[in-house]
RNA sequence: CAUUGCUGGUAUCCAGAG
């Protein structure tokens, strides 16, 4: 039982679920950390519906099983499901509230995160971190700096944390001026910095940050070939991809979305076959392929094939809609038929209804959303 | 002292800014 919850948690480590469950089920006896592990396997995959399953077949339910179901939510198209879990749970401890917190900060709840934060009956560094984050996540980076200096300690995971909030929003000069202030920093830290210069479109300051660092690892080689493809440098993406150490899947989708991006298509289409597995990011790369170019029929045969969809996916379709010629009634249509709708749908029934000149459905969109930004 | 749970960097949808 000891080796075989290793391996279940090797594999989910690995993000190979299928593989856990394959040891999971074989096993003659599971004890309460099979049960667990197996979840957060799921967990880990993002494998929303299999966590909740596991969680409804586990014989006892413990702390580590509610809070891995908790974290499974959190990036989960309805997170705020995470918190009616969370008001369910038997008991919590200070890993549950942190990981509450977490999903809060994560989405960009600032208000519930910091009212939660308050709530809390004790709070400890990842507490601290997690709300940094949160203001980060928010794109308030002046409260960012106040918390900062307002923590009690610091860790590694603080400094970059405000480190990653100046690099995100350009502020590189601050950025900087945080790597020397800072006691150690590591690939993550050498890797926002690279992020960050390849957003500004500074592809040499990112190669020479690429090549300066310290240690590379998977994201930083992720990270260097976006660098490539999201400035329309496929030749430099192609050698960048085909050089790596390994490849996971966001270096696939990245490649995968570069090739869509400079309209190759068909060669989208072979790397997308070659794959060794496909996520919905990847099926949603080839479905907004085909919608952006106005091929609605060959979209509908790609959406109808695909093993999962996720809302980007009805939103790429919706996008596909409105602006093909007198596609407006068509994306209607199929707006209504969605299973939920977020800002971005609106928005692009909004914009679309917008530029037709019916001010009035327009109008009609803009207050049927729930927050504007 | 401890087989499992919480915090930091990279990918896909609309708009805006450059």
């Amino acid at each position: 039982v000891f080796l075989c919850n290793k391996l279940i948690e090797m594999y989910g480590r690995c993000r190979s679920s299928r593989e856990a469950r394959t040891i999971f089920d074989a096993m003659l006896a599971r004890d309460s950390f099979s049960w667990d592990t197996m979840l957060l396997a799921y967990t880990r995959t993002g494998n929303l519906e299999q966590a909740k399953q596991i969680f409804d077949e586990m014989p006892s339910k413990n702390l580590i099983a509610w809070t891995s179901l908790l974290v499974a939510f959190s990036s989960s198209e309805d997170f705020h499901q995470a918190k009616l879990l969370f008001d369910q749970m038997p008991e919590r401890d200070e890993v549950a509230w942190n990981a509450m917190l977490a999903v809060y900060a994560q989405n960009g709840c600032l208000e519930d995160a910091t009212l939660l934060f308050q709530e809390m009956p004790s709070t400890n560094l990842v507490s601290w971190n997690t709300l940094l984050d949160a203001f980060v996540e928010a794109g308030k980076l002046e409260e960012a700096g106040d918390l900062f200096h307002r923590m009690p300690l610091h860790d590694l995971i603080s400094w970059t944390t405000i480190h990653h909030a100046y690099a995100r929003f350009g502020y590189i000069d601050e950025a900087k001026l945080v790597m020397e202030a800072m006691p150690e920093s590591d690939t993550v830290c050498w890797t926002a910095m690279l992020s960050a210069y390849a957003q500004l479109g500074s592809l040499d300051s990112a190669k020479a940050t690429f090549d300066y660092m310290p240690q590379r690892d998977l994201v930083s080689w992720n990270t260097m070939l976006a660098a490539y493809t999201q400035n329309g440098r496929l030749d430099d993406a192609k050698f960048v991809f085909w050089g790596m150490p390994e490849r996971d899947l966001f270096s696939w989708t990245t490649m995968l979305a570069c090739y869509v991006e400079e309209g190759h298509l068909e060669e989208a289409r072979r790397v997308f076959d070659g794959m060794p597995q496909r996520n919905v990011i990847a099926w949603n790369v080839i479905l907004a392929g085909y919608a952006q170019v106005g091929l609605m029929d060959r979209a509908t045969l790609h959406f109808d094939s695909m093993p999962f969809r996720d809302l980007i996916s009805w939103n790429i379709m919706l996008g596909g809609y409105v602006q093909i010629e007198g596609g407006l009634r068509e994306a209607e249509v199929f707006f209504r038929g969605m299973p939920q709708h977020n800002l971005v749908s609106r928005n692009t029934m909004l914009t679309a209804f917008a530029q037709a000149g019916f001010i009035e459905k327009s109008r009609g969109c803009f207050s049927s959303m729930p927050e504007h930004n």
